[in-house]
DNA sequence: GCCAACGTTGGC
DNA sequence: GCCAACGTTGGC
């Protein structure tokens, strides 16, 4: 069992969107990093408790741990990627050899809004990959002791 | 909207 | 395989 930190820009998936899902699960598609998809692919696991991470907000105070998930299938080809219509089409993926793949991930529950603000300022969670200087990664891995950590402060 | 950090691309 | 140019991310 793994834990993770996924991200996710509120305007475009939410905590919210994802508990009104049909069953409560969503494909995590448009991931188009490396990094990030082998997280996916090599260490994934399902029922691995994921934090869902807001990012991007216009305001600063609504970035940050918006509730639980669960990883809810194994990594499989992401479809937005031979579709030309859609903003995650890469023209190089095919379907013999797709370049992108993607989880499912399913609602557990919605928390209160830990602030990217309120992790900086816990010492136990200084060295959580999300917070090292320049981290872009939108899958990060948590570690046991940072889940316990963020799971008291979430009360 | 700015900009620093980072990843990817492509010419050589 | 190097590396400069370019695009993207994401907090501020």
């Amino acid at each position: 069992m793994n834990y993770w930190l996924m991200k996710s820009e509120p305007s475009e998936c939410s905590i919210d969107d994802l508990a009104q899902a049909p069953g409560q699960q969503l494909p995590w598609v448009g991931v188009r990093n490396y990094q990030a998809r082998n997280f996916m692919r090599d260490q994934m696991q399902l029922g691995d408790g994921v934090l869902f991470y807001h990012s991007s907000c216009p305001k600063p105070e609504q970035i940050g741990i918006a509730g639980l998930a669960r990883v809810a299938s194994p990594a499989y080809p992401d479809a937005t990627q031979f579709d030309p219509a859609s903003p995650y089409f890469d023209a190089k993926a095919t379907v013999e050899s797709p370049r992108w793949l993607h989880v499912d991930v399913r609602f557990e529950r919605k928390t209160r809004l830990l602030s990217l603000a309120e992790l900086r300022a816990e010492p136990r969670l200084a060295s959580m990959r999300l917070l090292q200087p320049g981290s872009r990664l939108s899958i990060t891995p948590v570690t046991p002791d940072e889940w316990s950590v963020i799971l008291s402060l979430l009360g």
